[in-house]
DNA sequence: AGACTATACATCGGCATCGAGGTATAACGG
DNA sequence: CCGTTATACCTCGATGCCGATGTATAGTCT
């Protein structure tokens, strides 16, 4: 998730570790830090595996800055992850959304539409919170207001979503 | 996280590791799978730290089940954990949401309310997705689907749970 | 001058999770 | 009677992330 991110923010412009700690923290709606010794062995691995360069640069305020720019490999490594998602990316919601800031750079209508069904059929399992036995439990069956809560924002993010989807796949279809 | 949840659910009644795997993986809104090798281990690690007992029976259809039992130590670790929730189980969607489905257990309406004002408060820090320098952008600002996908959803999400816990916390401070 | 804060990068231990693989039993269809 | 499927549990290696800790610099406050 984090490097998929990194190579993101990256494909757009070059920036530092610092600044890509800032957008990424941002990234899922609100602000949920990410550790700094989650980011920099991140950004190590991608520059080991050559999808990314570093420029050592003075500082504007304090420590002396390293300008990240991706390669071409880190490149057609972004394009191949978002068109290669795995099921973790499709389902898991911080993933999905980092996929979905992203999949803009996958130019091809077809290959973006492709994605967008993937998560569509995912979220079209018929499915609910918890169960008695077999039968599902709507809001009504439980009486504390925790439990109630959740299912009015799982169904308002869903219906969310869900129109979101369609409309989107009906553009990119045209 | 699927600590939390095993805890949760063996609070309300015995269950085995297999009918765990399917109540956790729709715990989230929809149907995420765990594997397997992250729940059996989970398991064996709250067993060890003497939270659940196991009692082995004969398979109503197949293998041996082990039905597990929370011990009085799992039901007040439970409540701990719901009480003192770490700030990733706040700003985290899937820790969150797996926390607001066993808040019930913590009897207290005060100390309810205290965790969902600590929610309330993340959730009322401004932030927005991307940002230009320093300058938040708005759905407006960039003209692709996918982001503006991304702002409509998290809008969606955002006004539902901010509802319900406002409407939560007034009914809890009665 | 000294203290403090924000910027900026880095390492390390620990741990939760995934994914692939394996074992075994019971029921069902051909 | 044999293969398949669903049930049920387990292990292991790899990996990604957290949290604590450490270093250094530039600007600000007093």
């Amino acid at each position: 998730m984090l490097e998929l991110a990194i190579l993101g923010f990256l494909y757009e412009q070059p920036l530092h570790g610092y600044e890509l700690k800032r957008r990424v923290a941002h990234l899922t709606g609100h602000v949920r830090p990410i550790a700094d010794g989650t980011l920099y062995p991140a950004i190590k691995r991608l520059e080991r595996a050559g999808l990314l360069d570093r420029r050592t640069e003075p500082g504007t305020r304090a420590a002396p800055r390293h300008t990240l720019t991706l390669t071409d490999g880190g490149r057609d490594e972004l394009l191949r992850r978002l068109r290669e998602a795995g099921d973790l990316d499709i389902s898991d919601e911080n993933r999905w959304f980092t996929v979905l800031a992203f999949l803009r750079h996958l130019t091809d209508p077809a290959e973006q539409a492709a994605v967008l069904r993937r998560r569509l059929s995912f979220l079209e399992e018929p499915s609910s919170f918890f169960y008695e036995g077999e039968r599902p439990l709507g809001a009504e069956a439980f009486g504390d207001p925790f439990r109630r809560g959740l299912l009015r924002i799982a169904r308002a993010t869903s219906e969310a979503e869900l129109g979101w989807l369609a409309e989107t796949l009906a553009g990119l279809e045209d």
